[in-house]
RNA sequence: GCGCCCAUAGCUCAACGGAUAGAGCGUAUCCCUCCGAAGGAUAAAAUCGAGGUUCAAUUCCUCGUGGGCGCACCA
């Protein structure tokens, strides 16, 4: 249990309330207490007096029995109530760090098995800015969800057939020649230098565009594994493709589940799911009049592959560009009783030259390329980028400037702490033990700010596997290394009175360190 | 036209409805005899506008302004 879980415990014991409180690290400016709650409004509210009163009163009670963690507890003018946690149990945490290692912030809160599906692009060309921050996200959710016990699995579904590769089969017989262009074809140079490597092919597959379009799918995803895998990092368990899902059979079997549920039914010659039970704003089409399954219907027998292959949770990272996607997708995990289905829409990236905002479109090949950004900055600095952002959040985006400034970018201050602590530990030479710690010298102000950074490194998890706000950790991270930065200047470590507890702390800054990296899909620097 | 998202410091972004709204970059001034200065310290600097709800609003509601995205028997 962490100090703030204590905390937090002992109040839920106390007061008997169970929510409508917080337990938070407080705005420095206001006090220099760790921890703060502002459980006195609720009472207050509860028991009909000033917050101060509840706020007084509920500290003494406090001061009565209180706990090993808190060796001081305080009440601000507007009834906030501080804590200032003990040495004592911040050093028993870095003991606790030490320990656990790599293991430290892990947990089983998080039950099941759950998909993440992220990136899932089309194959008709190369990835864009959007799919590469849907790339991060999905990277370091599913490996917070994973940190905090659930069992996860990284899938890429590759649209692979269906209508878009055809258009861009036509685009490439376009491109060359054959046949005449048209405003739906994908008009980016990429098509062009397809098409020119691979003329012999393409013409003796004049006849047959879809052939054409499989064909240059396939080259495209290779070319986008080997962005993703190789150059991003970006790991995938399992690449599902539209074409397997549509050789099982699963979209028909996906309909017959739809229709037992009573949702399906047809009109103008057309098979529709009732959407609009599940608060989507118009009903969707599963067969076209031509008996031809839609997209949607193809995915909900993708959603079913998913369900039959154990998974009851299954979250979805998607672009801005699938908002309107999203309720009918929903209905259908619903409809195959998905125990939990979460999609979450990472927001647009804006594209600046200068002041001007750029349109980015794949089709007509306007756009900035994923691979372009990690070559350009290096695959860290745009790591860091992204993620130190909400998915929610719409992100101005200037690729000369990016360049301009990636030797500035955060992810280096973070990276020096990390080196820095390395060097330490190396200079040092033996490992620091756990057990053999004597850890009770520790406690200079700047050791103290250190220990409560990492102590709280398993809170912040717990909260990204909570709301998949996994930027929090990237935030965490830029908290906890200042304060290490700041105890570096303040307090030399080899050769010191204190060397050995100063060692165990250096140890534990870089585990946790290491450890946010990791989960943020950042490969730890040794050397910069 | 309808729906959704966004608007915070010069720039890029943070802030479960809570205290004096934070960080990085940029700007100004200090700090290397010392484990790497890719560092530390200090300072100036912000909630788009108008109402409302609340003990408390950047956060919730309404209207407006400015951006983005979506509204296919495409994917």
């Amino acid at each position: 249990m962490t100090i703030k879980e204590e905390i937090e415990r002992k109040l839920k014991e106390m007061t008997g309330l169970e929510t409508g409180f917080s337990v938070e690290v407080p705005d420095k400016k206001a006090t220099d207490a760790d921890y703060a709650t502002n459980i006195a409004f609720a009472l207050a509210r509860s028991e009909k007096r000033s917050p101060r009163e509840a706020a007084n009163e509920f500290a003494d009670s406090f001061r009565r029995s209180p706990i090993d963690a808190v060796d001081r507890i305080g009440v601000s003018e507007n009834g906030f109530i501080n804590f200032w946690v003990s040495k004592k149990s911040l050093q028993r945490e870095i003991g606790e760090i030490i320990k656990a290692g790599m293991k430290y912030g892990s947990s089983r809160s998080v039950k099941g098995r759950v998909q993440v599906e992220f990136i899932s692009a089309n194959p008709t060309g190369p990835l864009t800015l959007a799919n590469g921050r849907g790339g991060f996200y999905g990277t370091a959710l599913s490996n917070v969800l994973a940190f905090a016990g659930a069992d996860v699995e990284r899938e890429y579904y590759v649209n692979d057939s269906g209508n878009q590769v055809l258009t861009l089969g036509r685009s490439i017989l376009a491109a060359l020649g054959f046949i005449e262009s048209s405003e739906e074809f994908y008009q980016g140079e990429y098509v062009k230098e397809w098409a020119g490597r691979n003329r012999a092919f393409v013409e003796r597959h004049r006849e047959d565009p879809e052939a054409v379009g499989e064909r240059a799918a396939d080259d495209f995803l290779e070319g986008i594994k080997h962005v993703i895998e190789k150059k991003s990092g970006i790991h995938f368990d399992r690449y599902t493709s539209e074409r397997s899902v549509r050789k099982k059979k699963l979209p028909e079997k996906a309909l017959r589940l739809l229709r037992k549920s009573g949702k399906v039914y047809e009109r103008d010659g057309a098979v529709w799911l009732k959407t609009t039970d599940f608060s989507d704003d118009k009903d969707r089409v599963l067969l076209t009049k031509d008996n031809l399954p839609t997209y949607f219907l193809v995915d909900a027998g993708h959603y079913l592959e998913t369900k039959k292959r154990g998974f009851d949770w299954k979250i979805n990272v998607l672009g801005p560009d699938h908002y309107g996607y999203v309720r009918r997708i929903q209905a259908v995990a619903d409809i195959l009783k998905f125990k939990r289905s979460d999609v979450v829409i990472t927001q647009a990236i804006l594209i600046k030259k200068g002041e001007e905002f750029v349109k980015m479109s794949k089709r007509k090949g306007t756009f900035v390329t994923f691979e372009d950004l990690v070559d350009e900055v290096g695959v860290d600095v745009a790591k860091f980028f992204f993620l130190a952002v909400g998915a929610n959040s719409h992100i101005d985006f200037d690729l000369d400037l990016a360049k301009e400034r990636s030797s500035k970018n955060p992810v280096f201050y973070a990276e020096y702490a990390l080196v820095r602590a390395k060097k330490i530990l190396a200079k040092a030479g033996v490992p620091v033990k756990a057990k053999t710690q004597d850890l009770s010298a520790l406690g200079s102000v700047a050791e103290r700010e250190l220990m409560v950074r990492l102590a709280s490194f398993p809170d912040v998890v717990a909260e990204s596997a909570r709301d998949y706000e996994v930027h929090r950790l990237t935030r965490y991270l830029m908290g906890a290394v200042k304060s290490f930065h700041n105890f570096y200047e303040e307090e030399k470590v080899i050769g010191s009175e204190r060397e050995r507890p100063k060692l165990a702390l250096v140890t534990a800054s870089a585990i946790v360190f290491e450890n946010t990296f990791r989960l943020l899909g950042i490969v730890p620097p040794e050397e910069m």
